[in-house]
DNA sequence: CACTGATCTGACCGATCGGTCAGCTGCTGA
DNA sequence: TCAGCAGCTGACCGATCGGTCAGATCAGTG
């Protein structure tokens, strides 16, 4: 065996993603990881510290994205700009990242509990607020709620759509869904 | 101890029921219920055949109101009144039993994997064909499976909203959302 | 009193999990 | 030639899981 470091790290992680992608993060153990890598589990725990960690490294490239998108949607000072800004960056996100946000189906509220996604709370409330158009009322509250949850577990299911017509699809559900701004 | 049968049965669902809401059903061991009932974990397996025996007893009622939805479904011959019974019965039923929904967040895809709940998929697929007005076009699935999904997993969240306001909320979202048959 | 059947217990089982550890292997540079 | 190190392994650990089982307890019955 004995490849180069930077060789087994990408084979594992790419092994770690088919297999959250079939049975889930808690359903995938580092024995199945290793198998598919074709090494031991000794060896998958001397490349990553914990199974979390190589689930943090997957998910990477997606919170970034998440965290400039936080930024930009708190810069704008009007509900209905936020909105729209949330809207598109949402979905565009969603799309951009339906691989990783399938890995985690079903699993978010567990995972969002671990220290290491703390502030993804955080950044998923903001966002929620952004949808509702910074609006109190329960109902405005319950549709952002729904699709923002609604979209998540959606985005993986498609898998033979098109980039783009996913995209449309979403961005004409979300702007037709969520109550105008008045 | 020794209490009489149906009454330890009822105390082990009520105790069943407040821990798969909080950790969920699979991060609730049967030791979990065990000791929120104050008996042991093999009086609960007296009682109960096994963990998946207590959950399926417990969302009997809300299955029951979901495959008398399905026929209802069936019986509508036009896409548009197909809908329409649809919408209004999944509200209903989300609403109704946000409860016992609200104790699988997160856990449908895993679960509806089990024999016990196999049914429970195809029953899914026609109510998201009815949602899509039965249309074959991916924009209209997308967005019924979203709305599906997202009202789901939103039905338990808002616990301090009354069933009423709650209802109007999804009502109107899935009526705006949904694509207009045509 | 003896017996029975329902209820319940503690001890135990095998499987699986994430994670640790001592040590083997093969390349590299002095 | 050989020390040293990166990469990796198999054996093992403690914890937890769902589930089993022999037997204790106790109320009711003849």
């Amino acid at each position: 065996m004995a490849r180069t470091t930077p060789q087994t790290h990408g084979e594992i992680l790419a092994a770690a993603a088919r297999r959250f992608g079939v049975t889930g993060y808690r359903g995938t153990s580092l024995q199945d990881i290793a198998g598919e890598v074709g090494c031991s589990k000794a060896a998958v725990l001397y490349h990553f510290a914990n199974k979390e960690a190589i689930l943090t490294e997957l998910m990477a490239p997606a919170i970034e994205v998440l965290r400039s998108l936080d930024e930009r949607i708190a810069a704008q000072s009007e509900p209905a700009s936020a909105q729209r800004v949330a809207i598109e960056g949402f979905v565009d996100l969603a799309v951009r990242f339906r691989g990783e946000i399938a890995l985690l189906r079903g699993e978010f509220p567990e995972l969002l509990q671990q220290p290491d996604f703390a502030h993804i709370q955080l950044i998923s409330e903001r966002l929620l607020d952004a949808l509702a158009a910074r609006s109190a009322r329960a109902s405005a509250r319950i549709a952002a709620f729904a699709l923002l949850a609604g979209i998540a577990e959606t985005c993986g299911e498609f898998a033979d759509v098109p980039d783009e017509e996913l995209r449309e699809a979403l961005l004409t559900l979300l702007r037709r869904a969520l109550e105008p701004v008045n």
